[in-house]
DNA sequence: AATTAACTACGTGTTAACACGTAAGAGCTT
DNA sequence: AAGCTCTTACGTGTTAACACGTAGTTAATT
């Protein structure tokens, strides 16, 4: 299930992507090279765990507008920005929409080697972080319909009758209710559920009331 | 008890000051301005409501520096650099450390206003947000030591009896300090005062388990 | 047609939570 | 010394939560 962390390289220099190639070899990390930003975006598979390393002046789409459309798409994927024609603006604007550096060439390689690395090591922990979530979610969509109801009410501390009468059904069902929600999630009780749901941003939208 | 935001301006050069203080007066801002960030550090109030315009380059600490010192102190004043001797590794820094902008000398002064006003208001909202937590942080406050340290077991759902056994105590004496709890917060039940906890972003340490 | 899953409802019993009391010792302030 | 807060402990009672059953209706699936 865990993917080898991958390191993505778009520029269109192929001086710079065999360059980069060559050093991401020689410190053991997989690579991925791409001569422009709409070759990258055609092959990359959404999830897949890794940080790209983007060149900003490329004919066609620049690495700015792939960022942005990374960001739109909501692909989380850490970015790199390694240019030659920089300006203190660009860096700006690009850090501040998510960007994790922005490097000038000529780069330092120990510079450049140790911010993937760094942020390849985050995203392992991150990885290790939603190991543990991920039977969570899925127990929690093995909620029927009634259940996943029923749930944000509750977590909310609202009491089964009141739940009861929202609802229009009896209380002794909400407590079943209840009662299956505990047993399909494995929750001791629903403050440690809460908890759980917080844990993994688990949003709760409840209808609008209309008492 | 809303003060008015106020821009506080930190430069060594007075004609740099001059300038952006009457141009502030201009747009009708309240503004304070400092020749150095020594000064501001003593000067400036924990918790007042405004934005900083921060140079650089300054005798004695500098713009870098005392913007480490501010997040040293927990002091989440928004930052925009303005400055004449910038470079991108300087910007990419700054900003990763949260400053909101990083504008160089010469400024469009336009620029400058459009930033310092979308922060202001931004600021605004947030202080709007927050009133509705000042009670009940007042209330969090109004807790006795031991209230605080049940609090968060208690909101993890950790049962009466367990807690009793982790602090030594009687079963009976949690269940009192629960109840105070309650009366004291003014929730209903756990659950309400566990989201409640969650909106303002009540860190819950837990002492590491010994069991 | 039979099976399965989901929602509904109720009964019974146990445990936990919560409200309302009393009371006593420790520590601090006035 | 008196008053105050905090912490501790217990008794009593009510209510809510939870576990374990039975059982009927509906809808989809096989």
């Amino acid at each position: 299930m865990n993917v080898q962390p991958c390191v993505f390289i778009v520029d269109d220099d192929e001086a710079v992507r065999d360059g980069l190639e060559m050093v991401m070899e020689t410190v053991g990390l997989a690579c991925q090279t791409f001569g422009n930003a709409e070759r990258f975006l055609e092959d990359y598979q959404p999830g897949t765990p890794g940080c790209l390393v983007l060149d900003i002046n490329m004919p066609g789409m620049n690495g700015d507008e792939l960022q942005t459309e990374l960001i739109r798409q909501n692909i989380r994927l850490p970015i790199i920005f390694l240019t030659s024609y920089g300006d203190i603006p660009m860096s700006v604007r690009t850090i501040k929409a998510g960007a994790v550096d922005f490097l000038t060439k000529p780069v330092q390689i120990s510079q450049l080697i140790e911010c993937i690395q760094a942020e390849l090591q985050r995203i392992a922990q991150l990885q290790e972080q939603n190991k543990g979530d991920e039977d969570f979610r899925k127990r929690l969509n093995s909620l029927t319909p009634r259940e996943m109801e029923i749930l944000p009410l509750t977590i909310k501390g609202i009491p089964n009758k009141e739940i009861a009468q929202k609802l229009g059904i009896s209380f002794r069902t909400v407590e079943l209710h209840r009662t299956n929600i505990l047993r399909k999630t494995g929750a001791a009780n629903f403050l440690e559920l809460a908890g759980q749901c917080e844990a993994i941003r688990f949003s709760i939208e409840t209808k609008h009331e209309n008492t």
